[in-house]
DNA sequence: CGTTCCCTTG
């Protein structure tokens, strides 16, 4: 009793909260009035109970009528208290109680009470239990729920058609759609609010399809849809993208005259936006003769997400301005999208900034949208400051934070990331993996990659296209390309996407043939190829050196498919040129592009140098590209190198200090290779492994073999080798060596040996790389940060060029 | 006695 009395007093402050603690409510705003705010015209709420004081007499109506004006106000503490001095045996005034706490968030209490009536001896009848049951559902417990309802089929009351219309609610609340349909289907009779309540169920559990069917079933058998089922068919359409339904629903809509009720509009922009029919949204928009913030929402929401930003902010100015309507949170939530897709960072920012003023935060959808918001328009460290501040997150929240990290090229951190979400209570989802995965290509070795395959069986997610093109990539960066083919062969319903992918496979491991070949299958199948299947395309064609193939595909992007080359197009072009020697060419390409270049494009420049030994180009290339990321660590340590092979020792130098001014630090290249399902790692001049010392002896006896003279001819050039091999990072300890003998010494002979690593592979382990291959018989494979080397009989199928 | 519109991720 007396715990109940002080949750009372706990009651205006989360009213004043507006919101219940446990549950992450968003912030109200001034538009929508709660229910419980209605005055009683018979006692004002905050004033205390006075008049009341000595009651000898039996209840009477007034009494009873100020009791329900306090429990309707919302002040349950006054209402407590004139309940606790009148005659209270009677079932009604419990009910009355009861019903207060459910409907002000107080659901522990309500149960609480509930028992304390039980306890007394007082009789519950079917006014009681629906609210009974309300509270369990606000409260997401099954174990109380299922009490409730195992008392119910007691006394008999489970078959009432109220009591069950709670029960359905409280079991999708808790997330038991199991159960709400059996509920469901277990009445004898049903009423319009249970078919709602059903339709509606699905609805909010995602499960549209059931959702339509359930409405279907309900037309079927005579009854009329009303507001409350149309707008959860709408929601359903919304879900399953569903324009034919969705259309058909709003014939409905305006045969039962229901079309002027705005709410039934809203839900219909809402419907008509997902399918991507703005135009539609925009038509209902126009009829609400008296548009709320709710509508306004939705079309601004509408916009966002077809992309058309420019049109969303143009719709938050019209909407303060015509129709003095003032953001809420929602608006902000919906505004993000817009910002991400047009890398609006400023507006971004602005729009956090107003949220803060606002004090819409904290608030669990806001900042994981922000997150997501700052992942996309590049700003990591933003997006880490938002999710590292949140007090709260679910999975959609660190599914953001680690798209956040990949889109952002911080693998590693994504890696991280995701084994603390394994911790988590959540498991990962079907995003969460895809999100991951490329973090997995990038970083994981194949039996790593095969790891995280098995996983994503047992998450039974082995049948998702989307995840599937994923994992078909990672073998293929993992360094195998047969597991990879193997399972894009498997793909039940392959999509573009499965088609783009496999053709990069093919061109990261040198097959420029066979990406034409797949090129030319997927064209026959069917698919309309894409921009990035252009990319793959390309990426083949420069790889493997065909340069005529690459002009012609390239030429036929617009001429034959309609597709303007995008900037990325550009420099898979600008690769080919470089491969095939014309740095020249490639300069003017550049100055006569349609577009303006990136440092990608600079960067494709400056490698072309590299493989050219044109240092003056590559300097010009290296100072675009640090004009626009000053913190590209690869590209000093590419010129740094080039100055290393001129014998330009001051200018490596200088370089080095200029990336100690700037706190940057090179990223340690690592070379792994997979032993008996086990993965090595490797350092240069690493001395860590257990079998260092055969490792090392090996590697003597193969490099004596391949004639140390040879490989390192580029170096010596310049110094004798007992000065590079005091500088403690001589090549002939470099972590790709030392992974390929280990590879060597481990694995069966007529196996190949298959290293991956972090970084672009240097000019002295490929020069070795081959020669061993020669020495040894043995096939090397060295997938580095952009393609896979197949070494065999002293040849790399790169053709010397990377 | 009850249910309803806009709110984040690949």
């Amino acid at each position: 009793m007396a715990s109940t009395l002080i949750h009372c007093s706990l009651y205006n402050f989360y009213k004043n909260k507006n919101a219940s603690p446990k549950q992450n409510k968003p912030p109200k705003t001034t538009q929508v009035k709660p229910k419980t705010t209605r005055k009683s015209p018979l006692i004002k709420r905050t004033q205390p109970n006075i008049s009341l004081k000595p009651l000898v007499r039996p209840n009477g109506l007034e009494i009873t009528r100020a009791l329900c004006g306090f429990v309707e106000s919302g002040s349950m503490d006054n209402a407590l208290n004139l309940f606790e001095k009148m005659n209270h045996s009677d079932t009604f005034i419990w009910n009355v109680i009861i019903r207060g706490f459910t409907n002000n968030g107080l659901f522990q209490e309500a149960i609480d009470f509930y028992y304390r009536m039980e306890y007394e001896g007082i009789r519950s009848d079917n006014f009681t239990f629906p609210f009974v049951v309300k509270a369990c559902g606000g409260l997401l417990s099954l174990i109380e729920g299922q009490k409730v309802h195992g008392k119910l089929i007691k006394i008999g009351l489970d078959l009432d058609v109220y009591v069950c219309n709670f029960l359905i609610d409280m079991y999708v609340k808790i997330g038991f759609i199991e159960l709400a349909e059996k509920v469901f289907d277990d009445m004898p009779v049903r009423d319009l609010v249970s078919w709602n309540s059903m339709i509606s169920g699905y609805q909010i559990v995602g499960e549209g399809m059931s959702s339509l069917m359930c409405f279907r079933e309900m037309l079927e058998l005579g009854n009329k849809a009303d507001r409350f089922g149309m707008i959860s068919a709408i929601g359903a359409c919304s879900i399953e993208r569903g324009l034919r339904s969705g259309m058909e629903i709003h014939c409905q809509v305006i045969r039962s005259e229901l079309e002027v009720d705005i709410m039934v509009q809203t839900s219909l922009i809402d419907m008509y936006s997902k399918c991507g029919k703005v135009d539609y949204a925009e038509r209902v928009f126009n009829r609400i003769s008296s548009k709320n913030i709710v509508a306004w929402n939705a079309m601004i929401g509408g916009y966002s997400l077809n992309n058309y930003s420019f049109e969303s902010f143009a719709f938050l100015k019209r909407m303060q301005e015509d129709d003095k309507v003032i953001p809420d949170v929602v608006t902000v939530i919906n505004l993000l999208p817009s910002c991400s897709q047009s890398g609006a960072l400023l507006e971004g920012k602005s729009i956090h900034g107003y949220a803060i003023r606002k004090m819409f935060l904290p608030y669990l959808v806001l900042e994981t949208a922000l997150v997501d918001m700052y992942g996309k328009c590049r700003e990591l460290k933003l997006a880490v400051r938002v999710f590292d501040q949140m007090n709260e997150k679910n999975l959609v929240s660190w599914n953001n934070m680690v798209a956040a990290y990949v889109q952002n090229g911080q693998n590693g951190e994504a890696l991280t990331l995701f084994q603390h979400i394994l911790n988590e209570p959540s498991k990962p989802d079907a995003i969460t993996i895809a999100s991951v995965l490329p973090a997995f290509a990038e970083l994981a070795s194949r039996s790593e990659g095969k790891h995280i395959h098995a996983y994503i069986m047992k998450l039974g997610l082995g049948s998702n296209t989307f995840i599937s093109n994923a994992v078909v990539y990672m073998y293929a960066k993992c360094g195998d390309l047969q597991t990879s083919r193997e399972l894009f062969d498997g793909i039940m319903c392959k999509d573009l996407v499965s088609w783009n992918t496999i053709i990069m496979a093919y061109a990261i491991h040198g097959f420029g043939r066979t990406s034409i070949q797949l090129f030319s299958e997927m064209r026959k199948k069917g698919f309309k190829p894409n921009g990035s299947t252009f990319v793959s395309l390309l990426s083949a064609c420069s790889i493997s050196g065909l340069i005529d193939e690459g002009w012609g595909f390239f030429n036929s992007m617009k001429m034959e498919y309609g597709i303007d080359p995008g900037i990325e197009h550009f420099g898979c072009m600008l690769d080919l040129l470089g491969r095939a020697g014309n740095l020249a060419a490639a300069k003017l390409f550049i100055e006569e592009m349609p577009l303006v270049p990136t440092a990608r494009i600079w960067g494709s420049l400056l490698a072309a140098s590299r493989n050219n030994n044109d240092i003056v180009l590559a300097e010009l290339g290296a100072r675009h590209v640090l004009s626009l990321e000053h913190d590209n660590t690869g590209c000093y340590v590419l010129l740094s190198n080039m100055y290393a092979d001129a014998g330009r020792w001051e200018d490596v130098d200088r370089i080095k200090y200029l990336m100690k001014e700037k706190g940057l630090v090179k990223t340690v290249g690592c070379s792994m290779v997979d032993i008996n399902g086990r993965t090595e790692r490797f350092i240069n001049q690493d001395k860590s492994h257990a079998q260092t010392n055969m490792i090392y002896d090996v590697l003597d006896i193969l490099l004596k073999k391949i004639g140390e003279e040879i490989y390192l001819h580029s170096l010596t050039k310049f110094r004798p080798l007992d000065v590079i091999k005091k500088r403690g990072n001589s090549p002939e300890h470099h972590s790709v060596k030392l992974a390929i003998c280990f590879g060597l010494i481990s694995t069966a002979i007529g196996n190949p040996v298959i290293v991956k690593k972090n970084t672009r592979i240097c000019e002295d382990c490929h020069k070795a790389a081959k020669k061993i291959s020669q020495v040894t018989k043995r096939e090397i494979l060295v997938g580095d940060a952009k393609v896979f080397h197949h070494f065999r009989d002293g040849c790399c199928s790169c053709g010397d060029y990377w």
